[in-house]
RNA sequence: GGGCCGGUAGCUCAGGUGGUUAGAGCGCACGCCUGAUAAGCGUGAGGUCGGAAGUUCAACUCUUCCUCGGCCCA
């Protein structure tokens, strides 16, 4: 009864799919169609992406597929196994390149799943910093109010506000890629929990001392008033100023003077020494003729008779600069005899009248300039050093430059107080100021201007405002990166041991890791800014830091007190509680000690990540446990990997992870890396909106994700070919199955040799491609299953076996069967079974990098009743036994021999005497016995698809043959088969063998008809 | 300007330690099938391996230089 309902509904769908009546050769033949197998399937074969996609999504939330993932690793007690997200800017929609980010993360955590992993995937974001600040400081400009018209809090909470909202919005456009997470509770690194932790783990490192407070200089950046890192610059060309400037020296008592060369005049009134080289030769030149003021059109700054000291190697510039016709040289100089020297304004101003200092610098080069460097110490950091390195004291160094970019300082001239370098504000906000032109006009009435002119350099700009940064000299906090610390080692050193405990991905990430990390500075970790987690440190009156400054117990409960605020409150706590509630339980007075206000480089926040995300949510060890895996693009070796490899060497000894992924950029047809300027960019939303997300998934999972993905009209269009292909693979593999169950499946010992070859190459498909996603390799999956599916599948298993499938009797007939019928009944039942065990690990092989399609494919097979999403499944399992190289072997022969067998019937198809190959029954002579062994126990026609074969042994054959260069001693006489063909199988047959009550078909097909025809009536 | 990485058929990719006519899939062309049909099958044409020089009996594979591109840095 069962069974008749299985009938009637295959009958039912095969109609629905037979588009035109069959028509039959005489009225009174049976059409014998309805005795026929057709693949049956509601699984269409377009997959209409775009447009089901949606529903998709909207169905794994209704399942809480992500809560049910964990429910079911856990049952399992699966071990875990973690992808720490780095966490994406919340500001701005996403693009291409953060699509595959999340896209490269999905499949890594879906495959890791199915792998048998608990595999969490926690995604992240990060919420301070400048960027944010900057655009509600917009905002809060259009409205017309400065910054300063704001009180702070009200600022933070605009800042926290503004973050909320692209959370939300890059939270939605990641969900709708098709990324399973636990998106209802990310980690945000502005939680209050989040806050807390950071600066929970920033005390903590100030406790073993490598918070130290420095003042060299540093990129400083006016129009944001704040110091910037070296991640939040970028370099641009920019048109400066170029002046050559004179020092008097008063040793040589001749009125010779020593020449310099500087793009930044506003540096001369900083000016504390001169620096040369002891590689370079100088000497002292006279001028003796100058261009005149009417060859010019302005009044020359040299005159003749000036006696100038520079390098010989630059002489020659120098002197065109100035305008100079003629000159000599005179005699050699010693930089090092020439004793300090004057300031070139020193005549102008009592401020100036300081003694100069000549020292001797490696930065020093011959290359361009005059050989002699002008040192501001307090605007340079080759500068910087080499006064330190003189044994000089940083306290003296002269800093006459304010937050804001311009000159103050209680003794500087009035005609320079208060002059700025670069606008900070109005619409001509970061171009120059007046300090330069003033400057340089001081110059000029000191007589001490030797040239001028305009250049062009490449010099740091924000990367937010666009402007120019400065360099200059403020108090801030580092983390030193060569202080030992509690085991005796710096952290450099630290470091460096846990790059080498780390596994690369792609190996040369170790390399690029470990020499930025030998060759960085100490870590300048503070900012001027509102809008970021504060450096909770009181400083005593001595400059010393809490942390340092107080006996450990007393410094671990100020510590215990400050993090209990912010996780109660926020950063906000620690700006609006006043220091006396902190210091007076204590008993310590708010007099001693200042609050600092600064804030962490947010790269100290994500750097933190681990410590909150991980961590205190329990997902690895609070102290030695270690993420399995950080994943991000290659520019994060000097971001976030190294963040947070310092913050967590310096807290806990260890790298927070075990393995480092990156991967490239996206770049377009030419190679060319995507910008809007060029025009070159897509945007995720257009290939959703055209193709769909899948197809943008296979797309990022075939090709090299570790190098530079490109991406073009052409290259999506490949990305949906493969598809199409694998989406009809499983299609006709969902329409074989049809009404399959487990009951009509066969044992593998009872199975013909070409189901067991195709259980081999699962077998085989199974280790390579579990291996290729622990390695991450997911182009070499994609290459192995379309190569499979379009070759071993779709050209030669599905097509030999169709005539089994379609015509053997069918198990719902094995009631009627007898031993005959059983022969090619169970033929077809070893192929189902086959293909039920293909289906089901194409769909969990492919489910990470198609999790729309294989779910869509999931719910039309058999295997739905197993669980409630293909997701929920593990890779399969191979059963002992499957793998068999010597059958593999054997099947290598009979596809060299069929290669030929193909190859001679193209031709009868090209004279026009066969169109099908049924057509033909072709004689194969085979010199070599091994390859006729090699069929033994199958039908060669079968495997031909042809009416007939006959393998002959035989050296050579009857002349004429046809044959191929590559494979000898195979000739194919292409014959055409005799007898009718048969109206069901359609293969040609000799009638006298048939079935006299079924004369129009195969002896075969009779069984099979017949068979039927007792069961359905 | 410096460091690192990459440039194999139209496209995406394979090509241990150098060794016969450089591979695959897709696409393309041509043909077949019409019971996977906006599908399926077959055959074929496409690279001398970014360029140049060198080492070697022999180089896509080693060396140098150049070039184009990417990331990072100045």
């Amino acid at each position: 009864m069962k069974k008749a309902v299985a009938i009637a509904r295959h009958f039912r769908k095969t109609r629905q799919n037979c588009h035109r009546p069959e028509m039959t050769d005489s009225l009174t033949a049976r059409d014998y169609r309805d005795t026929l197998f057709l693949p049956a399937t509601e699984f269409p074969m377009r997959g209409g992406l775009p447009k089901r996609e949606p529903d998709w999504i909207k169905r794994w939330d209704d399942l809480k597929l992500y809560e049910k993932l964990r429910a079911d690793a856990k049952a399992r007690g699966a071990e875990q196994w973690i992808l720490h997200d780095g966490p994406p800017y919340a500001n701005g929609h996403i693009h291409l390149g953060t699509a595959m980010n999340k896209i490269v993360k999905d499949i890594i955590v879906r495959s890791h799943q199915m792998a048998g992993y608990d595999a969490a995937y926690l995604p992240g974001w990060d919420c301070h910093g400048l960027p944010i600040e900057w655009k509600v400081e917009e905002e809060f400009r259009s409205r017309g109010k400065t910054k300063d018209d704001v009180p702070p809090g009200e600022f933070r909470a605009a800042c926290r506000a503004y973050a909320e909202k692209w959370v939300d919005i890059q939270k939605q456009e990641f969900r709708n890629l098709g990324i399973e997470g636990e998106w209802d509770n990310p980690y945000l690194t502005m939680k209050f929990e989040s806050e807390a932790s950071i600066v929970g783990e920033f005390l903590r490192m100030a406790m073993t001392g490598s918070l130290v407070r420095g003042a060299k200089p540093i990129m400083w950046s006016p129009v944001e008033r704040t110091a910037l890192a070296e991640a939040e610059v970028e370099y641009q060309d920019r048109k400066v100023p170029v002046i050559w400037v004179t020092f008097g020296v008063p040793s040589r008592g001749d009125g010779a003077k020593l020449v310099i060369w500087t793009t930044t005049p506003w540096t001369i009134p900083a000016n504390q020494a001169v620096s040369y080289s002891t590689d370079i030769s100088y000497g002292l030149f006279e001028v003796e003729e100058v261009m005149t003021e009417e060859e010019l059109g302005f009044p020359p700054y040299a005159t003749a008779g000036d006696r100038l000291i520079m390098a010989d190697k630059l002489a020659q510039g120098v002197m065109d600069g100035a305008k100079v016709k003629s000159f000599k040289r005179v005699e050699d100089i010693d930089p090092a005899s020439l004793g300090s020297l004057t300031h070139p304004l020193a005549n102008m101003d009592p401020f100036f009248q300081h003694d100069v200092a000549m020292l001797a610098g490696d930065h020093v080069t011959d290359d361009a300039g005059t050989g002699f460097v002008h040192t501001a110490p307090a605007h340079g950091e080759d500068d910087f050093n080499v006064w330190v390195a003189s044994g000089r004291k940083a306290s003296e160094i002269r800093d006459i430059v304010n937050p804001d970019g311009a000159y103050q300082h209680p003794e500087l001239p009035d005609v320079l107080q208060g002059l700025d370098i670069i606008r900070t504000s109005g619409k001509k906000r970061g171009e120059p100021g007046k300090a330069n032109s003033e400057v340089i006009r001081l110059l000029a009435e000191s007589g001490n201007l030797l040239a001028r002119g305009i250049t062009t350099i490449r010099d740091a700009h924000s990367w937010r405002s666009k402007a120019p940064v400065i360099r200059r000299a403020t108090p801030q906090w580092f983390i030193s990166m060569d202080k030992p610390g509690p085991n005796g080692k710096t952290l450099r050193e630290n470091a460096l041991k846990a790059i080498e405990d780390t596994e690369f991905f792609p190996a040369v990430g170790r390399n690029r890791l470990q020499s930025m990390v030998e060759g960085r500075p100490d870590w300048l970790i503070s900012r001027q800014r509102n809008w970021g987690v504060p450096i909770t440190i009181f400083v005593n009156k001595e400059g010393q830091p809490h942390t340092a400054a107080l006996p450990q117990a007393q410094a671990d409960q100020l510590n215990e007190a400050i993090k209990s605020a912010i996780a109660a409150g926020g950063v906000e706590a620690w700006f609006d509680t006043p220091a006396e509630d902190f210091l007076s339980p204590l008993g310590l007075s708010a007099d001693d000690w200042d609050k600092v206000t600064d804030v962490l480089d947010v790269w100290f926040d994500s750097g933190t990540t681990h410590a909150f995300a991980l961590r205190e949510r329990g997902l690895i060890d609070a102290e030695t446990g270690q993420a399995n895996l950080y994943m991000e693009g290659s520019d994060q070796h000097r971001g976030w990997f190294q963040s947070s490899l310092l913050e967590c060497c310096a807290t806990r000894g260890i790298a927070p992870y075990k393995q480092v992924l990156t991967h490239g950029f996206i770049v377009d047809s030419q190679g060319k890396k995507m910008s809007k300027s060029i025009g070159n960019t897509i945007e995720p939303e257009e290939i959703q909106k055209q193709y769909g997300i899948e197809i943008l998934r296979i797309w990022t999972a075939s090709g090299d994700y570790t190098e530079d993905l490109r991406i073009s009209d052409e290259i999506i269009k490949g990305s949906v070919e493969t598809y199409r292909k694998l989406r009809n693979t499983v299609r006709y593999l969902l329409g074989a199955l049809d009404g399959w169950t487990e009951n009509e499946a066969l044992p593998k010992e009872n199975m013909p040799s070409l189901e067991r070859w195709v259980l081999h190459r699962l077998a085989e498909l199974d280790q390579q491609i579990r291996a290729a996603y622990t390695v991450y390799d997911f182009k070499r999956i994609m290459a192995l299953l379309i190569n499979f599916c379009g070759v071993d599948l779709s050209a030669v298993y599905f097509d030999i076996r169709k005539d089994s499938l379609y015509c053997d009797p069918r198990f719902e007939t094995l009631s009627a069967w007898d031993d005959e019928t059983a022969g090619y009944g169970n033929r077809r039942r070893a192929a189902r079974t086959v293909m039920a065990a293909v289906l089901e690990r194409l769909l969990t092989w492919l489910a990470p990098v198609m999790p729309f399609t294989m779910e869509e494919a999931f719910l039309e097979s058999h295997l739905k009743s197993r669980a409630e999403s293909v997701h929920l499944l593990q890779f399969p399992e191979t059963p002992e036994g499957w793998l068999n190289s010597d059958l593999a072997a054997r099947w290598a022969k009979i596809f060299t021999v069929r290669r030929v067998v193909t190859g001679a019937l193209e031709i009868e198809r090209r004279e026009k005497r066969i169109g099908a190959s049924l057509e033909a029954a072709p004689k194969v002579y085979i010199a070599d016995e091994a390859l006729i062994d090699a069929f033994k126990g199958e039908d060669p026609a079968d495997l031909f698809i042809t009416s007939g074969a006959e393998l002959i042994h035989s050296a050579s054959g009857d002349g004429g043959g046809f044959t191929l260069d590559d494979t000898s001693g195979v000739i194919v006489y292409p014959e055409k088969a005799d007898g009718i063909k048969c109206r069901r199988s359609w293969k040609y047959f000799d009638p006298a063998t048939a079935d006299p009550n079924f004369p129009d078909i195969t002896p075969r097909d009779a069984l099979a008809v017949k068979a039927w025809d007792k069961v359905a009536g």
